[in-house]
DNA sequence: TCATAATCGAGACGGTACGTCGGGTCTTTGT
DNA sequence: ACAAAGACCCGACGTACCGTCTCGATTATGA
């Protein structure tokens, strides 16, 4: 998982003039996850930069828009943490994946930026598409693999991947967005538990 | 179900001064809906005062946001889909209860000031307590109940209701807001199908 | 000097339906002298209608603008004020009048509202002329008089009487509205020494 | 005499960020001088704005009311008309200096935001302080000395200076601004005469 | 006595301008 | 070339006052 919208420095090839600062690009990032879960959901580039003690013309350099700078400050934040052990039972494999997910709705430095991005996405196509490509698809992608590995060797109800998907997912991101419903250990496993043939 | 955040015209207890005008009020909350699902998600009372004809003084006179007015213009819209006829299987009361869900997800004058009311929720807590209170709270109250009843007379497996709920209800959502996903009848079958002790 | 743009209520001839209540009048045109000399030049219907505990709507129908009922509370609060003995000099004559107006000049009840008009006067045409007519063109034209009889009488210097009436009366406007200069007895005298033939 | 609120432009050290532009400032003054002589003296930053093509938030970055960018106006366009021979006989000297003065409220582009500067000076503290700071005091001193020379060399009656600035110079604001009167060469001459102590 | 008619208070409503805030672009100097 | 600073335009915001209007309540007159 690489950085979207923000050319990567560390493997920037050299050309003329002043490098970029990976620094800076890093303060920035880091003070728009603090600035989004102290201050709510709308940030501007405006609190964005003044936390950062960065110039706004520099962020409009490199992001142009704050979604899309929160999108990269997520994605950084949370690219070490989708390794999984390939020979686990089905089961086990989809709980790692909904406890990370879990986590990334329970820790304010990730979840305020979620939810940013979540806020951006219901007002802006834009941010819609983007929200939707570069963090939905791809964790649904995963758990649409074991999913179906789940169904083909039985310990999975057979039905549509979709809507076990949603039924996984989609109330973790209720929860962490709309009820302030807790996202507990428990949860995960009665959601596990539904759309498990067997119940241990 | 009543209006919450304007008070109702229409028995009002004839006052002093110049009454109310109902069709006015009625106009903008119309307005309110249109644009919202016309332009996106982030209208302000400039464009809805300018679509309704009215002043923008007079929006801000009876609402303190767009929020508010857009809240109400749902209420209005939805009050009567609520009763529901009380001595049908439960599982059939529960599927009424989400087909109506599912409508509102669907038609764009609903939806549209719904998603509104969502990224909303996100960005201003104000508008997260008024959501959570007077649209998602009342529906969840519904289907607790009956979920309730489903568990003791075993035609639905016996679990958390509010995990039953979620799984109900949040999929909608999500497809709704975030997924494009598609919002038919047969979602809300598997759905159902998901939470059942017997399988049809 | 009768009151301009208020009908008079108490020589009204009766008609049907309920008169006008001359205390509101007064009631009225005493908030606004008093508004005026408290908050300042720039007053609204708003502000007098509530310093007298009267509806904005009422105001409305007598006046057609603030300048007009200030007007009207000036010209009633120094009606009194224009008899003088014609039998006297000239120059004592012309010394009372001004030191009635110097007078007027100086009670922050006369002043105030004075100011107001002027003030409007500077603004739009309307209440110019109605400032011109109804206030200074009266005071010029008894000072005119007077003017030319005692230059024929030889007790004033020959020249034209306009300038006289400006050397007279503008410095006393000018210190009272623009200089902070005071406006004291000693002034008059030497107003009049200045034109005057003879020294006393 | 220097432009009092806005910083001058020419001269400024050259620090980092975008300079300002001389160009726009002169447009903008321009415009107000053009849009009070047409539109009458109450003016907003808004038909300002409009008529020089500038933003309102650029006015309000400069000055913080429409007066004080007339002031600025104002003395802009009679920076250069204050130098007097010094050599010339007393009377002389203050004729220059009245025709001058007339000169400035005769002609509608000085008039219209002198005008309202004295409106403004009626209605709001600020406004007046400001008008007599930078406007009347610098010309009552200039003349003051000039009286005060004619005294003691004789060729003025012996009186008190500040009344003799009243006389010479109130009534020349009386007929620009409430009385229509014509402000001709001769009153000038006329209101010299009276205070000269030989008549030529 | 009762209809009539005007005053007066209250408040809705459309409108205009206000002063402010943030967003996005540009121009300059400094590194 | 990057970075900081700041001017500038634009649009929306929430407020305040204006002037008009539609009511109900009151208070007098005249049939």
């Amino acid at each position: 998982m690489c950085r979207v919208f923000s050319k990567d420095a560390t493997q920037a090839p050299r050309v003329r003039g002043r490098p970029r600062s990976a620094e800076l690009r890093k303060r920035i990032l880091d003070a728009g996850a603090r600035v989004v879960s102290e201050t709510g959901a709308d940030v501007g580039f405006e609190a964005i930069a003044q936390a950062a003690g960065a110039s706004r013309t520099t962020l409009y350099r490199w992001w142009s828009s704050p979604e899309e700078l929160l999108l990269d400050a997520l994605l950084d934040s949370v690219q070490s943490s989708i390794a999984i052990a390939p020979d686990m039972p089905v089961l086990m494999q989809l709980r790692t994946h909904l406890d990370s997910a879990a986590a990334i709705l329970t820790d304010p430095l990730t979840w305020a930026p979620l939810r940013a991005l979540a806020a951006a996405a219901l007002s802006k196509d834009a941010a819609h598409a983007a929200f939707y490509e570069h963090w939905l698809a791809p964790r649904r992608a995963a758990a649409r693999t074991l999913i179906e590995r789940g169904i083909s060797d039985g310990t999975i109800i057979p039905a549509n991947p979709d809507v076990h998907i949603d039924v996984l997912f989609a109330p973790l991101y209720h929860r962490a967005l709309f009820t302030n419903g807790a996202i507990s250990d428990n949860l995960v496993d009665e959601l596990l538990r539904i759309i498990a043939t067997h119940q241990p």
